[in-house]
DNA sequence: TTTAATTGATATCAATATAGTATCAGTTAA
DNA sequence: TTAACTGATACTATATTGATATCAATTAAA
């Protein structure tokens, strides 16, 4: 069970850049060559990003991407919502007969509960606490050699 | 973003059921007419979770299917372990570069912490404690027409 | 004014995951 | 002996995810 899709991953690579130098335009190449994200599939994100208000590009030579919202106005729930749609127990088929099979409701009923349980903390989650802890971070150590290596998953 | 896939729902319904009735051995045929299942999906369920010592059967004629562990000790956490893999933050592609990326580093260790409440969240929900409920809300009202209306979703 | 760097828009494709079906052999109660 | 079952496995269809390709329009700068 996948919870981050591509999309949403790159999204969040791509907001966490523009964050890092709000003021400016940034192309897609450069965000794609600095976060090894695949051009194309990269620019429709950004496209995206522009429908939902996130961001706002310029167009032509030294043009790009420039945040639009506070950093810290961007939920990654958000994020999730637009590019995975909307978090939901299994797909609804309650509309199909009302309640017809009783363990979907009770099931219904404690899923929705976790439900909200994730939600609340993808909402708590932000692109801006995320600029943060980068921010921390790249004071403490560096290339993740170090303490921080537990994050960092070392394995192979 | 869904949370719960198909075969997963469809194993919790078919386990409700078993809970339901331990003791006895219900055929595929039973479960699937009853909670509208595809018959032969349901089968490869069942084979899954005999796989994982979840359940037992017996074949021939009357034969069917019957709980081996507890319900309790069954939550649904290892349901969607099975049948949709372990939660997963995104594609681990921190294998390939150990750590190439400082914004994955920051963001992998914020959605480590989310996954760790989902799963917990998860575990704590058993196919006893489903059963538990159910039980309650058929002593309570019938139908979902009365009080229970709100968990029911009465749409359309 | 031309050109190269860029976004806008859209079409297409490939790979993978999900959902569902079909078939046949083996087992067992009646 | 037979009908009701499971075991095992192969197959198909559809949806989702991930990625690529193309061309027109815009703009800064040579």
């Amino acid at each position: 069970m996948k919870v981050l899709t591509k999309k949403t991953d790159y999204a969040i690579r791509a907001l966490l850049m523009l964050g890092a130098k709000r003021g400016e335009y940034v192309s897609a190449k450069t965000i794609s060559t600095d976060h090894d994200i695949p051009y194309q599939f990269l620019r429709g994100l950004l496209q995206e990003m522009i429908r939902h208000d996130l961001i706002v590009s310029k167009e032509g030579a030294q043009g790009g991407f420039m945040m639009k919202k506070e950093p810290d106005e961007i939920p990654i729930a958000q994020l999730i919502e637009i590019f995975q749609g909307k978090v939901q127990v299994s797909e609804c088929m309650f509309r199909k007969q009302i309640c017809a099979n009783r363990a979907r409701c009770v099931l219904r009923h404690e899923i929705m509960r976790i439900e909200q349980v994730v939600n609340h903390e993808f909402d708590k989650l932000t692109i801006g606490k995320l600029i943060r802890d980068l921010d921390a971070a790249n004071g403490v150590t560096q290339g993740c050699g170090e303490k921080k290596q537990e994050d960092c998953q070392p394995i192979i």
